[in-house]
DNA sequence: CTGAAAGCGCTTACAG
DNA sequence: CTGAAAGCGCTTACAG
């Protein structure tokens, strides 16, 4: 930047101004000595020197419990977009289900003074999301809350999407509907609200609430959960499987076994595949507008960087849809 | 950093040591007492300052030409995985198959001072790809190479991979082989690559080459060129698609025109995809080591950003593998 | 073993 | 309309 101010014959105040668009005290002929400067010398602007100076980087973290999930992706993409329409970038950060690794970075990302963070909250780090609050560092949360902790919070109407779910097997018959999720020991909010509306909706039905029609475990072990589940005298008939990764276990389980879909159990995912067009049959699936809901989060994100306080500390939630096709 | 200082009774220089770990000229006091001030303060250093003055970030960026193609997510979480246990983060930015968002995102990167680049290059940057070079930038393209950039590139053995297929439909009894793949009209890489394979494989087995059986199209027009292709007289008995999004499209034509997988059409994907094992039937596909390639492309990046000088501007090349199932 | 001082590359009142 | 100066929060020779 000196050696622009020095060519043009200016000082670096002029080509700060110049730099950053404020053309309004600068007379023509200057205004082009420095842009020929810049040109010639291939000047590039540090923007690490201006934010250090204005105190913000016009980045944003963003840290996902499982990247794995196809929910995560589309939420990613989401934020990608609508952050580059405001010239803001983005760290993506995959905390892998691991607490440790969840806290490890969000302390890279404090450290490295992002302006906000949008979080998929694992949970067990209570205190530091709460430090997080005190310190005014905009948050949103997604997917998933945190009892205690009042940040603006995207989540899908999970119980909802359930009773869509159990519904549409009731409408057609079934009356025996299991449901398979990954591991509820951490109280993982989408996972807990999903089993919640599964029985409030086989209540609301009269169904009767059977625990060996319920499993949640880690993916390793559903293999094994679904033997269990599926060697009883009275087997579902209908299964919600909570995820896309557990929709595969049940696949994978319906093949090993050579069961017929829907004949032999009937099936929905929560959560859209790319495959339930041309599975034979096709899939009737849960859809999250997961997009949506990342696009939501990040503007909420920047207003809040923007105006400098909390936009909205409301829980938000988001409608899931039923999209009919041949596995019910 | 300068309270720290005042409160534990030191310089700035003496904090900054303890921060950076170098405890060799230091009184174990004061260290304790440096210790407590950073507690009781709750001080966390700015890593933007520092970068600012050590001219390195720590951080790298990737850009990914389509984040929707699976092989982008694995390589993408190879980088993350490899850079996180060098402490450093990495940047991830889609390019959406778009030059100009290439190259915004490589002047983004670069005047945000990330230490390297990791990139899936369009094509269409040639001076911009070039002035990285001239100015040092540590650089590694993958999947993808550029004529006359020379700079490490990490890429599939791309024309063997599509042998291999061939070879197997071959020996399988198919002698009508076709080839679908996205849009070759930008040169990129491996699908030149791939069709050439096929080519070669085609000629050495002695079998004819035609150019009805071969299709390049954007994916929006897929389905109409599978239409041509297979509303010929003689159409292919065997498919390979040359990706996982062009393999969807496959997937889909079959699945609408009632066509039985391997009986009227043998198919093989180029790479693994989530339901290859619970389709049915179960798909043959080509595996790329996608993570293996992207752990090695950032072992590259930060050697040469460590070391300072240019590791090795080979071309590597990483063997495909054929996972035999029942789709052939 | 520790401190004073310069400097990384910018921005921002302020003076003129 | 433009420049001099201070300062953002660190690190790094260097002196003592």
């Amino acid at each position: 930047m000196a050696d622009v101010a020095k060519k043009a014959k200016v000082s670096k105040s002029t080509v700060s101004q110049y730099i950053n668009n404020r053309y309004e005290y600068m007379s023509a002929e200057t205004k082009t000595r420095i842009e020929e400067a810049i040109e010639e010398l291939g000047y590039h602007p540090n923007v690490i020197a201006r934010s250090l100076k204005q105190k913000k980087t016009s980045t944003i973290g963003v840290i996902v419990a499982n990247i794995l999930h196809a929910f995560s992706t589309q939420v990613i993409r989401a934020v990608e977009d609508v952050s580059n329409d405001s010239n803001v970038s983005v760290i993506i950060c995959n905390a892998d289900d691991n607490p440790e690794k969840e806290q490890k970075y969000i302390e890279m990302l404090r450290a490295k003074q992002v302006d906000g963070l949008i979080l998929f909250p694992i949970g067990s780090n209570f205190e530091l999301y709460q430090q997080l609050k005190e310190e005014n560092v905009p948050l949103v949360f997604v997917d998933r809350r945190v009892e205690g902790i009042e940040t603006a919070s995207i989540l899908l109407e999970n119980e909802n999407a359930s009773e869509i779910a159990v519904d549409h097997f009731f409408k057609r018959g079934y009356t025996r509907i299991g449901i398979l999720t990954t591991s509820i020991a951490e109280k993982i909010t989408p996972r807990v609200e999903r089993i919640e509306g599964y029985k409030k909706a086989l209540v609301k039905r009269g169904l009767p609430l059977r625990d060996d029609y319920i499993a949640s475990v880690d993916i390793s072990d559903m293999q094994d959960a679904l033997t269990n589940m599926f060697s009883q005298p009275e087997p579902p008939q209908a299964l919600l499987a909570g995820s896309d990764l557990a929709f595969l276990e049940v696949l994978h389980f319906v093949k090993r076994k050579g069961m017929q879909i829907p004949d032999d159990l009937a099936v929905i995912s929560m959560d859209e595949v790319s495959f339930s067009e041309i599975y034979q049959p096709r899939l009737t699936t849960i859809s999250q507008p997961a997009y949506q809901m990342g696009k939501h989060a990040t503007e909420i994100l920047l207003k809040q960087i923007k105006t400098g306080k909390e936009v909205n500390s409301d829980l938000i939630r988001y409608p899931a849809s039923l999209i009919i096709r041949e596995s019910t």
